[in-house]
RNA sequence: GGGCUUGUAGCUUAGUUCGGUAGAGCGACGGACUCUUAAUCCGUAGGUCAAGGGUUCAAAUCCCUUCAGGCCCGCCA
């Protein structure tokens, strides 16, 4: 057993040990340990011990994390998934052979099963007073340091594994991601949806404005897409009758990467029958504050520098309000010359582009108000240029029924009366394509069989998207996704295996 | 894509300004210690200073290239 690939971590003397182990007849890795108590229900269970050992026994189990050798004493300390709990160790109860096989063999980073009595140490701490141990897993690679842990960025994404042992914070924010995702469940199936699973794997994309990741399917000696929105076959659920539906998705999206951005990210998209963009924006609200009460037990939570109030109702404007108050600009009074010009002044990247005022509305938005928008704040009624799949407004020309919700300068949510003109939607996509056809990589492909779908009439339709990561980096105070995604989408290493060399 | 910035032992790091034998703590290893908890005490080993090239009598340090991160901006959700 030798440690000659580049590419492991094993430790030498570790691996030593494990022969050593090995040939002394030790069964190294036993199938199964019967832990009748975890750590959580020790310290509940024995919450008011005193000095002497407890009557009952306890068997546990979990991972060395320190280990205090006193010679013929050791104090160590065993975690599990929950909590951490003191070992005490000795000589005398243990028997020569087994306390000297502790300390020659078990390390800190190795996972044993244990069996003994529970007492307060003088100085209060409650422990575990061993009388048996068991050797379940023997790690042979080293952990980081006891006190500093692990601090490297990189290390900590690329190895998330040895990120979760040592750092409880990070362990934290994972359970926290993991409540939001079943919260997000529970609060929508006990609503009346119903949740499904549509293709990733997509011949046509569409749903959202993005370049796809492409693959190749070889029996279908075709390609395929990976789906950059669900959208476009929620709605086709819709069409055909389930009219309260949403999908916890995974989208694919080719792009940059960034603290706010990963190539796949999860969003949650919902759907419901004979509602409108009013109703997602409650929905929205209702969902939003449900977790953070639920999370924190209150609506006022710390991110970065702000507090964040989410108690509703929230702030909620249209567009043109927005720019109105926030940006100090009121683009009814002035010309599209003028626009241009007012752009032009305040250097905003790509002033020349816009040629109607609605176009303007949105340079002006995402350059003078986004930003300004930390308490959470619904912006409505979106120029129909950007917006594909909405409906056309009930009563604003050249506008749609359209809203985002902003957070912290962040877009958390994208919802609208879903377009069921199967016309309007056809004329819609066919100037998305020649966009795409233009160079614009992003616009849309058209997706006959969706329009179709449309064609056989699709109910008046509320839809709205909620992007999980950024909602737990809210939740959480995480300013970079990668620190609520567990494994973020990293530039392969070097000297890893690549996968030009798989068959 | 642009700007700034980081990479030194298993981990956390000093040393880089101003070139002169690579230093510490934790961890590991050996020893002492039967209520410690960042245990303590004594000792030992452990480094291609991210990789490659250049300047120089001499490079972790200066210069260039490359690799992988981080932060900010642009694009997107």
């Amino acid at each position: 057993m030798d440690n000659e690939n580049a590419n492991l971590n094993f430790d030498q003397l570790r691996l030593d040990k494990l022969q050593q182990l090995e040939e002394a007849g030790v069964i190294l890795y036993p199938p199964e340990f019967e832990r009748k108590d975890t750590i959580q229900d020790i310290k509940a269970r024995f919450e008011s011990i005193g000095h002497e050992k407890s009557e009952g026994m306890v068997f546990t189990a979990g991972r060395i994390f320190t280990v205090r050798n006193h010679g013929k004493t050791v104090f160590a300390d065993l975690g599990d998934e929950d909590g951490r709990i003191q070992l005490y160790i000795r000589k005398n109860d243990l028997g020569d052979e087994k306390f000297d096989f502790f300390n020659r063999f078990i390390d800190r980073g190795d996972i044993i099963g244990i069996s003994g009595h529970v007492f307060r140490t003088k100085v209060g701490e409650i422990t575990i007073w061993v009388d048996d141990f068991t050797l379940l897993t023997k790690s042979v690679c080293s952990l980081p340091e006891k006190f500093h842990g692990l601090r490297d960025v990189e290390k900590r994404y690329r190895q998330r594994y040895i990120d979760l042992i040592v750092n409880e914070e990070s362990r934290q924010t994972f359970r926290t991601r993991s409540r939001i995702i079943s919260l997000i469940r529970q609060y929508l199936s006990s609503r009346g949806f119903l949740e499904f699973e549509t293709p990733i794997l997509q011949p046509i994309y569409g749903g959202a404005n993005a370049r796809p990741f492409t693959t190749y399917h070889n029996y279908l000696e075709q390609n395929l897409f990976m789906r950059i929105a669900p959208e476009l076959y929620l709605k086709r659920l819709v069409v055909g009758g389930f009219e309260k539906v949403f999908e916890l998705a995974r989208n694919f999206r080719n792009e940059d990467i960034d603290t706010h951005h990963n190539p796949e990210f999860s969003m949650v998209e919902i759907y419901e029958a004979y509602r409108d963009f009013r109703d997602m924006m409650a929905l929205t609200e209702g969902i939003i504050s449900h977790l953070v009460f639920e999370i924190h037990d209150t609506y006022q939570i710390p991110f970065e520098d702000s507090m964040l109030d989410f108690k509703p109702p929230w702030k909620s404007l249209s567009m043109e309000d927005a720019v109105k108050t926030i940006g100090n600009i009121d683009i009814w009074q002035y010309s599209v010359d003028e626009l241009r010009e007012i752009a032009r002044t305040k250097r905003i990247d790509g002033w020349e582009k816009p040629e109607n005022p609605r176009e303007f509305l949105v340079l002006f938005f995402e350059a003078l108000v986004e930003d300004q928008l930390v308490q959470p704040t619904f912006v409505y009624d979106f120029p129909v240029e950007n917006s594909p799949l909405a409906k056309k407004h009930r009563t604003k020309e050249g506008f749609t029924e359209r809203f985002e919700l902003f957070i912290y300068g962040m877009e958390v949510a994208n919802g609208f009366s879903e377009l069921n003109d199967p016309l309007d939607q056809l004329n819609r996509l066919l100037r998305q394509d020649e966009k795409r056809k233009g160079g614009d990589a992003e616009a849309q492909m058209i997706d006959f069989d969706f329009i179709n779908a449309l064609g056989y009439g699709m109910p008046p339709t509320g839809g709205v998207g909620l992007g999980i990561d950024r909602l737990v980096m809210l939740l959480t105070n995480k300013n970079s996704i990668k620190e609520v995604i567990l494994f973020p989408s990293m530039k392969q290493m070097p000297d890893g295996p690549s996968p030009e060399d798989e068959e």
